[in-house]
DNA sequence: TAATCTAACAACGA
DNA sequence: CTCGTTGTTAGATT
């Protein structure tokens, strides 16, 4: 559920909450969850400090002092959250990481989330993160980027958008209205746009998210510290409005079905024709 | 087009026609055919002898002394003719070897043919042919090998055994046959065969190609001196012979479209449900 | 509502 | 009649 804002808001709260305290320790309680045994998530990460947190697409990379490093994955929806020194922790989570401050964090996975330990020398070859694009809130997500990535590429243009091997952190919610903004049809193939709507679309990639990242993220999505995040309902344009007037034309929104995800748009302002 | 027994027989005469003569020249005249820049052909393999002459699946592979080896793939139909010392060689043809003796040969491709040279580094790696699986009259191409081969894949029977990272060899010309003696829908799943079906797969297999290729393959496909096998159009029993009567039982043959492909059946002896 | 891997299948190009 | 690449879909997963 969290997609790039919520991301990135989240690696930079859990760098600036955890950085240099050393863990002391790390508790498993669903194994599925983890890529290595419970008992050896001790030995590897005891006394290391997380130096730095970063994303790589919807993925959260803490890299440890000593070299190893934690993904972390949401899944499709997870509560991640920071507690103090002696502050009460939420009753049910799948991981914890404590530090020997006492302070430390839970993560709690409603389906589908993984977290990782990996060695420096296993981190580039991880096979859920190793072709994972980079993001549009990357400096290097440039026009020219963008515009050779979608040359010549004969899928749907939501499809593009959410493959996660050609770019990195959007999902199923930003989506609708980033294509509502470029006019842009979610089914319509990309080799069929011309360049001005090519260039739309990656002006409403960057500007939505990099606008619901200013405020905060999504509401629904708590941060790190239990906060909601300032961009709410209420900004959705044409999302999860199906049969609202679209707020350009008043035409009614309209909800498909595209592939096994629901889409939302403005059948006036995108048409597919 | 050639099938596994036309292979056979093109490998099988090839290293009795070439062995141990050395290599004068190597004619390239269509550069498409070769991954290799043509000048580069001369240096390679000049002074070289072919060794050993095996097929990959429906490739050939000529081995070389000296560790290169030429790997030649018939694509949709070629024709490879060996020629005597002065003897006339054909008008048209995309690559040539010619020996010190004046002897060699010519290959002329009639679609997508490949003529590749690859060091011994190489050979392991090449990416056309890595990945092809043992064919069926390899003797290690036992029925437990294949049982384990097809153990559980919910792919339809027909796809399965055109598969050449499975199956090694088999085209759409043999397969119509082999179907129809085990009593087999070309669109049957694999799990849903009970084993005797599987058994009988097995046995049609490897007795169809074995069969035609103690024929000396399909009479359309000439042989290394031009010459015509001695599987005739009259063995088909339903391939190709759609609406003429089964032999089994005469209900007419039907030809159906199975992806981009034909297949012919008889409807009353491999019934789909 | 949401995410990703996999196998199987279709369309296309060389 | 070939085969690799790309993309789509259905099914699976905790």
């Amino acid at each position: 559920m969290a997609e790039l804002p919520e991301i990135k808001r989240l690696a930079r709260q859990m760098e600036e909450a955890l950085r240099d305290k050393p863990i002391r320790r790390v508790e498993i309680l669903q194994e599925k969850c983890t890529n290595v045994p419970p008992a050896s998530w001790g030995e590897r990460v005891r006394g290391a400090s997380v130096q730095q947190v970063q994303n790589k697409g919807k993925w959260i990379v803490l890299a440890l002092t000593g070299g190893e490093s934690i993904l972390l994955s949401l899944g499709m929806g997870a509560d991640v959250f920071y507690h103090r020194t002696g502050e009460a922790r939420p009753e049910k989570y799948q991981v914890r990481v404590e530090l020997e401050d006492g302070s430390g964090f839970t993560a709690r996975f409603w389906w589908f989330g993984s977290f990782l330990l990996v060695s420096r020398q296993e981190l580039g070859e991880e096979p859920n993160t190793k072709n994972i694009a980079m993001d549009p809130l990357d400096a290097r997500f440039t026009w020219e980027y963008f515009q050779s990535l979608a040359q010549g590429r004969r899928t749907q243009v939501k499809s593009f958008l959410l493959n996660q091997k050609l770019v990195g952190g959007i999902g199923n919610m930003y989506i609708h209205d980033i294509l509502f903004l470029s006019r842009v049809h979610p089914q319509k193939k990309l080799c069929d746009l011309n360049e001005k709507e090519v260039e739309a679309l990656y002006h409403s990639v960057r500007g939505q998210l990099e606008m619901s990242l200013n405020k905060g993220g999504f509401s629904r999505e708590p941060d790190f510290y239990g906060e909601a995040g300032g961009y709410t309902e209420k900004d959705f344009l044409v999302g999860y409005r199906a049969g609202k007037p679209c707020p350009v034309c008043g035409e009614a929104v309209e909800q498909i079905k595209t592939g096994s995800t629901s889409s939302y748009l403005c059948p006036a302002c995108q048409p597919l024709g």
